[in-house]
RNA sequence: GGAGAGGUGGCCGAGUGGUUGAAGGCGCCUGUCUCGAAAACAGGUAGACGAGAGUCUCGUGGGUUCGAAUCCCACCCUCUCCGCCA
């Protein structure tokens, strides 16, 4: 979250941040509060400076005269002081609530603008190895359209009639958008899961497994709470189904202060992703596109807030390496602001091409949150100087799997209806160079 | 799920209504001593808000009281035993 201080002295740049991301934030409410506040807690600590003073005479008082007097006296005060206090505390609770449902701010090379206004930063070919950084970057309002004359499967038929991907018999059991995976299909994303952790484990990201429930608090601190409940699960004990892996791991390191000297920390956490989508019948959903649960692997990073920009380009990169080894076709998205996340400051999506069905898709999403997640789940760390600060988090998708799965077998797809398995997965799977139809 | 024990500063641990934000120890930092180190001795050593005075924080939230680490209630977490389970 934004700190009251960063709303009260920089109002305008806030309400303009909210506007440009086109959401709405009650920043007038906080501003009325927070004027009501001020002088409130003035008062109160005065009165609590005063009592404080006198509870110290009374135990110190011999006389019990005197030291009846004393009692008498704050008697008379506390339950003044009880009513302000208790109007404090409303007012801490309401500005702390609504404090939650300010949107960060974001960085001025964020794009203005709606999900068109999203400019192509970067593209990479998969058979050349060629990679374009493209500047200025393209609105994709204005990036040409493709011209794939491959004519290849779309993955959810070639799932089908390779018998790797079953969305029929899954739904008996789950209903729709709750595919399985099996045999080959199943074991190549096995295979993309060791092998993106592995990876990732060689840059220098600690593995971490963590838990796919989370309490109420965990969303809070990294932001899906309290304005987005309706996106996710809620279980019957209280927990949450995690969205991502970035919820539980973010949350690690909660309330601690870490030293200088553990940072950087990076995490690369597989776990499921469960998500309450609203679909509509449609392409955008079709396959393996959109589901309501689906594997993950995640990217986590904590930053010396010195450090963050220069660590979302090395994110980025991190992921953007494991394309580049799978011969994926690529692009890289700077979002806009209207398609930024509640909690990042500057966004990059990465979007991979599936010829079959002549679209991208977005396996990535890398994100710095700066202090605004820091704030809110409270990890701080001690600088050189002793210091205690709040420190910045980042995160970034390597990768969201059945995206990547279904991009991989369209990119990958042969003519005889086979595809081949990519280079680096082979050791995975036993040396295994080809999916044939069973 | 049942029964019991417990949650105090970086760690251990005292404190059961009043100059206690908290004794003592360990650890760490600084100084004296030393060629240097160790030892010894002396001093220092939590966080939040605030320009500051000051206020708040002893698992969390309520309550009792002039006053709560200390009394009462609820919840959370940890440990032990039983049950159940992968």
């Amino acid at each position: 979250m934004l700190s009251l201080q960063t709303i009260r002295e920089h109002t305008d740049e806030v309400r303009n941040a909210v506007n440009q991301r086109h959401t709405e934030a009650p920043i007038e409410q906080i501003i009325e509060l927070d004027a009501e506040r001020s002088p409130l807690l003035t008062e109160v600590e005065t009165m609590r400076a005063d009592r404080n003073r006198a509870g110290k005479l009374i135990g110190a008082a011999k006389d019990s005269a005197e030291r009846q007097r004393l009692i008498d006296e704050q008697r008379s005060v506390a339950s003044k002081l009880d009513d302000l206090e208790k109007r404090l505390t409303d007012l801490d609770s309401a500005l702390n609530k609504l404090l939650l449902e300010v949107p960060n701010l974001f960085h001025e090379d964020v794009p203005l603008g709606v999900e068109e206004n999203s400019t192509v930063v970067l593209i990479g070919n998969g058979a050349t190895g060629e990679e374009q950084r493209i500047d200025p970057p393209v609105p994709i309002s204005e990036w040409p359209a493709i011209e794939d004359t491959a004519s290849v499967k779309p993955h959810w038929d070639l799932g089908e009639t390779l018998g790797i991907i079953d969305f029929k018999r899954s739904a008996k059991l789950s209903g729709a958008h709750l595919p399985m995976l099996l045999g080959d299909g199943a074991r190549l994303q096995r295979a993309l899961i060791s092998w993106m952790l592995d990876q990732h484990r060689k840059r220098g990201y600690q593995e971490v497994y963590p838990p796919a429930m989370v309490t109420r608090d965990a969303l809070v601190g990294t932001g899906q709470l309290p304005k987005f409940a309706d996106t996710m699960f809620e279980t019957t004990n209280g927990r949450w189904l995690i969205p991502t892996a970035e919820v539980p791991v973010t949350n690690m390191y909660r309330d601690e202060i870490l030293e200088s000297s553990d940072l950087p920390i990076h995490h690369a956490a597989y776990s499921p992703c469960f998500r309450n989508e609203q679909f509509s019948a449609g392409s955008s959903s079709r396959g393996v596109k959109r589901l309501y649960q689906f594997d993950k692997v995640e990217m986590v990073r904590f930053e010396r807030p010195d450090d963050s920009w220069e660590a979302l380009d090395q994110l980025l990169d991190d992921a953007l390496k494991l394309l580049r080894e799978l011969k994926l076709s690529y692009r890289v998205l700077r979002l806009a602001t209207g398609d930024l996340t509640f909690a990042s400051a500057m966004t990059y999506d990465i979007e991979t091409w599936a010829p079959g069905d002549q679209e991208w898709l977005e396996v990535s999403s890398v994100s710095n949150f700066l202090d605004f997640q820091a704030r809110r789940a409270n990890l701080r760390f001690r600088t050189e100087d002793g210091d205690i600060e709040y420190l910045h988090t980042l995160n970034g998708s390597g990768f969201a799997l059945p995206r990547l799965l279904a991009t991989i077998l369209e990119q990958y797809q042969l003519n005889d209806g086979s595809v081949e398995v990519p280079l680096p997965l082979r050791p995975y799977l036993g040396g295994q160079e080809r999916i044939d139809p069973a």
